[in-house]
DNA sequence: GCGACAG
DNA sequence: ATCTTGTCGC
């Protein structure tokens, strides 16, 4: 028995490490994630997850910031550190950076009522994007909010805030690419675990202010990459 | 075989 | 993701 070289959480405890185990992992999760709506209503909190990386890429910093889904207000942010335990490898997203959400996740002193996911949510090859596999894996209603598509295809889209369009994969829809804010590239969003794919545009347009991040995972991001004590 | 490819 | 100043456009 040789000890693991870095901790191993325990929802990747069966992993073996391999592409081949991750890509049949994710088969059998993607089976698990429920596309219909499952969370409070009205909501009460919801929250915020990214991840960044320090030393070189060799420390993972994930964030996670809870708010009153009301106000909008922050209650309260956490910043959890631990080794880089993969390199970035597309399609595996989660296996890389779902250890240290989760170890964020655990710092929150109540779970949220939905949570945002800087990544996709089914809109991924195996429809298990790292949105997804935080939700089967917490069980939370989540969402994925990405920046840029990874798999799939969409028509044009007006350049008005709040337009949508249908995102494809294999003639099935997979999410929706959202123009945010005016003049901005879009959002790609999907559902992660417990959120309905018609309820994905509306719950994100609610948290968006004046950027094109939600804010949810715009707070997030500026933790996870230090923004927040440096410019921007 | 060649290009694409979340963060 | 990360390394980084100025610059074009709404």
């Amino acid at each position: 028995m040789s000890a693991p070289r870095v901790p191993v959480h325990p929802a990747f405890a069966e992993w073996d490490g391999s592409v081949a185990h991750a890509r049949a992992m994710q088969a059998e999760l993607a089976k698990r994630v429920v596309l219909r709506d499952g969370f409070a209503k009205p909501l009460r909190t919801i929250a915020g997850f990214d991840v960044g990386f320090e030393e070189n890429g060799e420390v993972t910093r994930a964030a996670a910031v809870l708010m009153d889904a009301q106000t909008l207000r922050p209650i309260e942010s956490h910043v959890a550190r631990i080794p880089t335990v993969m390199p970035y490898v597309p399609g595996l997203l989660s296996f890389r950076e779902l250890p240290a959400l989760l170890d964020a996740l655990a710092m929150l002193s109540a779970p949220p009522d939905l949570v945002f996911v800087d990544g996709h949510g089914i809109a991924h090859p195996r429809r298990l994007g790292i949105a997804a596999h935080f939700g089967v894996v917490t069980d939370l209603p989540c969402i994925g909010v990405a920046k840029k598509i990874l798999v799939g295809a969409a028509p044009e889209l007006h350049q008005m805030r709040g337009a949508y369009v249908t995102l494809r994969h294999h003639g099935e829809q997979i999410g929706w690419l959202l123009r945010s804010k005016p003049n901005c590239l879009p959002l790609v969003v999907s559902p992660g675990h417990r959120v309905a794919m018609a309820s994905v545009g509306d719950l994100v347009m609610r948290y968006v202010t004046t950027y094109r991040l939600p804010e949810p995972t715009r707070l997030a991001d500026r933790l996870a990459s230090r923004r927040d004590i440096k410019r921007g």
